[in-house]
DNA sequence: AATTTTGGAGAGTCATACTATCCAAAGTCA
DNA sequence: TGACTTTGGATAGTATGACTCTCCAAAATT
């Protein structure tokens, strides 16, 4: 297909797609003279990724760029998969570096240090920004939270991992994490309306006097 | 205190401060003269909320002016307080309204429907997006993720509703939605390295193949 | 042959979030 | 008292990111 056709079937201008051409997130079309290439379900595929990541994922081009790089250099093991993964999603721009309570905090909930682990490293952060933002987080809270998201990491390796090309497992896992993320906070935000109005029954007139 | 102490206070540079002061985001201080006012701990406080916002929420200024605004006019009702939350946190720019089906869903999980409350919407569009991304989330899946959330909530509504006044509660909320939304994804993440190194060794040499 | 489309390159646009400059009045300190 | 600094207020400028527009000549289509 040619580059009309490209946009006509993402909804993607082409001066658009012309830029992530020059931009690197969408792989030149098959060159077949100076003035003609051909593109094909590949780059129809790419353009959908790059609106996700974009659009759900809220990344910068120079972050879909650094995702883009890492698909076509896949990890060649496994256990390497979601570092890769981490990495490409990490929140943009870079926070504070953490201070050493919140990496104890870390390590006390049995998680490996911020040296090791990416995503230590990124709990270590989120739990100093709150700090920092003068919210508390008790350990038994933190707690109930680490074991809930245990519970939901189990569907996720399970989905995610099975016995498929690490490009695909790769593409799979970001865009999962990329789509799934807003879905489980949502799910909390109904989960607390649903509590609150069990709480404060949705039609009591008297509250909010103080 | 005059602007110079605030800026030294928060470590907002006094343009960015007058910057704030014109955008709405910070209230005036108590003129004494023509070139004179006083500012005190309640635009400290303030401040440091609007960082936090833009910091770790990632909010546009406009959507902090609303925060802000929602604060000056707190809900007399408790009920309705986590409405006011989120709405105040609600993603930017607005997602695509959601598929019939999404709604479906959501309404069979037994939340409420997208017309009463804002959270069900959130949810049937971040189910929309997914789905139109390639990612199927299984009914099965999702009712571990809504019990999962639900715990979640549980400390969250606990926490976030004690007697207090509203505009308190109101701030109480919103902040504590911003600061650990990221916490409970970096706690998934993290158990998602646990769950991956668990299942494929972190030292073995022989996964990739295939 | 006339018209349309393409790839490629460069410049232009728009929004957001600051920063910088200016000013005159007001305060401060020697 | 008088030089110096700070302030509030207004206006203009800057940096970045993500497009979007314009041009061009060589194909390709009609």
């Amino acid at each position: 297909m040619r580059i009309s056709e490209l946009s006509d079937r993402t909804g993607v201008t082409i001066p658009t797609l012309k830029y992530y051409l020059r931009e690197g997130l969408l792989h030149a079309g098959e060159a077949q003279s100076a003035t003609r290439a051909v593109y094909d379900d590949s780059h129809v595929e790419r353009v959908r990724l790059v609106r996700t990541l974009i659009d759900v994922g809220r990344l910068s081009i120079e972050r879909v760029r650094e995702v883009v790089d890492a698909l076509e250099h896949p990890p060649p093991s496994r256990h390497q998969l979601l570092g890769v993964v981490h990495e490409a999603l990490r929140p943009h721009p870079a926070p504070e570096p953490p201070t050493t309570e919140a990496v104890d905090r870390v390590r006390a909930l049995g998680a490996p240090g911020c040296d090791e682990s990416l995503a230590s490293t990124q709990l270590a952060q989120a739990l100093s920004a709150a700090a920092a933002g003068g919210w508390v987080v008790e350990d038994a809270t933190l707690r109930v939270w680490q074991r809930a998201m245990h519970a939901v990491a189990e569907t996720d390796v399970a989905e995610e991992l099975g016995s498929i090309a690490p490009a695909d497992a790769l593409r799979h896992a970001i865009v999962g994490t990329v789509l799934t993320d807003p879905v489980l906070l949502a799910l909390r935000r109904v989960a607390q309306e649903a509590l609150s109005a069990e709480r404060f029954g949705s039609a009591d007139p008297e509250d909010g006097v103080t």
